[in-house]
DNA sequence: AAGACCGGATGAATCGATTCATGCGTACGA
DNA sequence: TCGTACGCATGAATCGATTCATCCGGTCTT
């Protein structure tokens, strides 16, 4: 690999100072005409590109924010993380995207990896119940935005969708369709997400004046297709078999209705099923999924917004932590359907 | 933002001087131990975190691999990304993923982002037919190995699947069945994973000896579920009705799937339908799709660990290019059921 | 006893872009 | 004519970590 060109090739080639060239490049407004044309001929004979690691190092801060996912392989935070790309991108920023897995550890190395890049800010939706890492973390003074998650309380801003309404809606649906009990699906419990929905259904079981034990639980250990798969089993073993299943995600419910559907159990003829997260592949499957949906993209973009806006440095502390809570919304599709609408 | 502690200030506080510190951190073999406890008690003390843009500018290039894909929302893509962020992962690299959405400017703007950050090598799917935007990006002797695309013949090593193969697999599968007509969608047909896979369903319509009009083309604009409904509904339209589907692509054919069902078209009764990458949602969805399963994971394995061994520099220029094909298989589920089994 | 050697620590030079005080030349107003 | 202002270019200082030639004090060799 040949010695990359840095700024005092081009300056050579053009016969001017570096200064001059830096001028070029970041006030072309300050250099004459011609010098500057001088100067951006030698630009492309040489092929030259700035190395951004020195004007990083001299600017004190890069100019990528990063964001840490729960599951990549969840569509839902694919979207999350196009809208955030856009806001980035619209503000001249690039965005480095990672993948916590929902493990600490990972979500702690990920994080050290920001401090050393020197990142503008963070986006994440942070996966150690005890918030440890992400305290850690702020003593290095870089601000960061909880996304998918509140952040009451916490020296930070916030964009969430507010997901006790959202279990409500789900819950308050097949309650409406005549069911008397539900069952959860999801887990694992230390997630907030999946309390709250689970809190919201349980409040719509209390709407109904129906007793807490209405709602019943299933746990999963995670939140994919694979555990979805597992808790259909499980709903299979049970008795009396349930009439309605709300899955804290749409993963899991299409885990779900495949192992009933395997089973030859009818959605929604026999089992009503209703999702969470309303990701593409939920409208996609054969009995198209109903879903409470979520503004996933517009999130990642209002997140990604609010810590520009808290980075961008004009202002001197004019920044006052905002927690914006997002309203979900309930799409009804085929596995819904009322029974007694049976042919 | 309180101002960042760096090497000095450690140094002063452990009351040595900074190279000592960066022997500590470095090469802490070569340090007397008490003075290590002491330059690391320093360390903890002030919260250090060492500034990887100095290091990268001493060092002349980064610790991160980019990785560029066709399209995030394809969990193909997704497990790509997992495989080859695992082998970075053990090589003590990052990776930084991005997604060209198959658009060649966005392709170049990402290309240009890599070059300013001296990233340490680039995988990448091209979106660019004619592979412009990479002969451009050459010029920097950032090494760049092709994923899911051969590079035979370029200056670059290469990990792909054998689209050809593929393709074959899928129409002898369905022709094994009984079919003697073909439809295949995808598109646009300037990707060469499409043309590549319709080559071998071609081949393998003569080997069956039949005419190259038994393989019937509908084009798709893109590679996804919205696509592929569009076109379902202009497969309900032909006359006579096909009786098999091979789609480019698992996305297509879920969304083709879904078209079909809507209209109570079964499957794989009336039409078997075929798909390819075997993304988890192909399995999960309620009528299983057959599909032509991609080592998604191993070649984003393999293609990282192509470029570390181009790049770790030990051996000066030992380096020569490889092209790694692996072979797809089918996996055969419900959708396409031969015919002839209709209960 | 002189020299060789060694573990350990030092600090100046370096990477490349940015920035700013400074210099030079020209034009304009007083 | 002098002073000032302005447009434009300059180049040295700076950011923070790494590296390497160098030094120091002590031990071992001959």
């Amino acid at each position: 690999m040949a010695r990359m060109v840095g700024i005092k090739d081009v300056a050579q080639r053009a016969g001017v100072s570096v200064g001059t060239v830096s001028n070029v490049i970041n006030r072309p407004g300050t250099v004459a005409e011609a010098t500057r044309e001088r100067v951006q001929a030698a630009i492309e004979e040489l092929g030259y590109v700035r190395s951004e690691s020195a004007r990083q190092l001299r600017a004190g801060q890069s100019r990528i924010i990063a964001l840490l996912v729960l599951d990549m392989a969840n569509p839902f935070f694919v979207d999350l993380a196009t809208g955030a790309e856009r806001a980035a991108r619209e503000a001249g920023l690039g965005v480095m995207l990672c993948n916590s897995a929902q493990d600490p550890e990972e979500e702690a190395e990920y994080l050290g990896l920001f401090a050393e890049q020197r990142v503008r800010g963070v986006l994440v939706t942070p996966a150690d119940p005890e918030g440890h890492t992400l305290r850690a973390f702020a003593r290095h003074g870089i601000p960061y935005v909880f996304v998918d998650r509140t952040a009451a309380g916490t020296d930070a801003c916030s964009v969430s969708v507010d997901d006790v309404e959202g279990g409500a809606l789900a819950a308050r649906h097949l309650l409406g369709a005549g069911h008397r009990s539900i069952v959860y699906v999801g887990g694992p419990a230390h997630l907030p997400q999946i309390e709250d929905r689970r809190t919201g259904a349980l409040a719509a079981v209390a709407e109904a004046g129906l007793p807490p034990d209405a709602l019943v639980r299933v746990d999963t250990e995670r939140l994919d297709v694979a555990s979805g798969r597992d808790a259909g089993a499980r709903l299979l073993g049970m008795s009396p078999r349930p009439s309605a299943v709300f899955c804290a995600n749409d993963l899991l419910a299409l885990g779900v209705l495949q192992t009933l559907f395997a089973a030859g159990v009818s959605v929604p003829d026999d089992i009503a099923l209703v999702g969470y997260d309303d990701i593409e592949f939920a409208a996609a499957a054969a009995v198209p999924l109903t879903s409470v949906r979520q503004p996933a993209q517009r999130m990642g973009r209002m997140a990604a917004e609010l810590l520009i806006e808290e980075t961008d440095g004009t202002g001197q502390e004019g920044h006052a932590h905002r927690h914006i809570v997002l309203r979900p919304e309930l799409v009804v599709r085929a596995s819904s359907l009322p029974p007694r609408r049976h042919p």
